[in-house]
DNA sequence: TTAGTTCTGGTCAAGATGACTATAACTAAG
DNA sequence: CTTAGTTATAGTCATCTTGACCAGAACTAA
């Protein structure tokens, strides 16, 4: 590369780099009480600065791909996923982001629904943690993913996100479990499933879900737009 | 530069240029009606590509500034103005937003009030516009304000943006001409003004407007946070 | 057969919203 | 000085939404 060895002077006459990043969000059950939780793949840094130290999985922007494209195929190479859901985040810019190098960041974030997440890469540099329990990252990312999570808890609100944490096929009671692991609060059932209900994107499947302790559950459908981003005005 | 003299393949090698662009809205007067609608300032293109058309204030990022501090630099350089409230928009990078280089633009949105408005530079090179009168703009510019504008929207629907473009003190009917110009709908005024008594960051001051051709209405102030954003979390 | 649990539909009161009416307070025309 | 015109402001009423709660249906496991 032509900026690595140049020296400080020149380094300041560079202009930023820029790179891009994602953070990716899956529902796996908690280990302690089995209930679905947030959980997201981070990858270490083999190298200075912060080496040793988790990070969100990232790299630099190629000259002929989107950026959209850049967040999916980074996605792609640490984990081996593909998103049910990808959106821009926000583009950190800050002077010290970085301690060796000015790095403006436009970082995604991603839904993958839990079928894939269970066949995610995992190795000794890749590894999932639960969203509520990250240790020290490196660079700014722990501010970043307090965002993401921010992000998150705003546009379930708003509507169509959670089903992309799902399968094609799921319960009312499921979408429930999301909205209680997002939130991190329990809802009434009667009244969550009587707002479901009044929504026309839900679609009433003709099956049920077998094989459960109790009374089997109506298995529905989400029928509203696949919702990859960019100008894809779903939410604010 | 370095980069300017370099040939193609020298230019598909280095890496996309940076740059980072604002869209200001102001009210204004229409000049028809006369009732506040939305205006924005635009600026000449004197080069190519597009030389001749209009175009979003914007510049490169210099590398000691922040994203913010960059976009209220050039709001300021362009214009004169400094803004009530601003906000990161999206980071555009599309392919062929340039037809000579690859760019990756940081867009910034901004609302200044109309005291500060009518102070602004105006020149052969920088002129305001009716935001929805705008012509065809250089590069992908009009994609870039429609989505400014509907962001705009969301953020009103919400809550506590109208204000930045008003005064200190302001009439209930001065906000909901704001909400009409912006939403472009008429409201109704009771219920409308039913539902700002009924928010704690709108205060009643002692005082009237005076000078009105009718009932002299009461002023109000906004108490809310400043409002410029990075992790300002006010708003999805 | 029964107890336990979840699924599902319903009621009810409180609060928010939209359409509308009525009065107050000012200016301008006569 | 009176009156018409206009905006400011308060209030009413029916409708819709929301949260808390109850009850029966449908299944499994003991």
């Amino acid at each position: 590369m032509y900026y690595s060895s140049a020296n400080v002077s020149e380094r300041q006459a560079a202009p930023p780099s820029l790179a891009i990043s994602t953070v990716i969000f899956a529902l796996r059950p908690s280990e302690t009480s089995g209930r679905p939780t947030l959980w997201l793949p981070l990858v270490r840094r083999i190298r200075e600065p912060f080496k040793g130290l988790w990070a969100l999985p990232g790299g630099p922007l190629s000259h002929s791909e989107s950026l959209q494209d850049a967040a999916a195929r980074n996605l792609r190479e640490t984990t081996g996923l593909a998103p049910s859901y990808l959106e821009q985040l926000y583009a950190f810019g800050g002077l010290h982001r970085s301690p060796t190098q000015r790095v403006v960041s436009i970082v995604y974030w991603a839904l993958v629904q839990p079928t894939e997440a269970a066949l995610a890469d995992e190795s000794e540099n890749v590894r999932w943690f639960r969203a509520d329990r990250l240790g020290e990252l490196a660079f700014d990312h722990n501010a970043i993913v307090d965002y993401a999570l921010w992000r998150l808890r705003n546009k379930l609100a708003y509507g169509s996100v959670a089903y992309h944490l799902l399968g094609e096929y799921f319960t009312l009671a499921q979408v429930r479990e999301v909205y209680e692991a997002v939130l991190d609060r329990e809802l009434d059932p009667a009244n969550f499933r009587r707002q479901l209900k009044s929504m026309p994107e839900i679609e009433e499947t003709g099956e049920f879900l077998q094989g459960g302790k109790h009374r089997p559950p109506r298995l529905y459908r989400y029928t509203g737009r696949p919702g990859l981003d960019p100008d894809n005005r779903s939410t604010p």
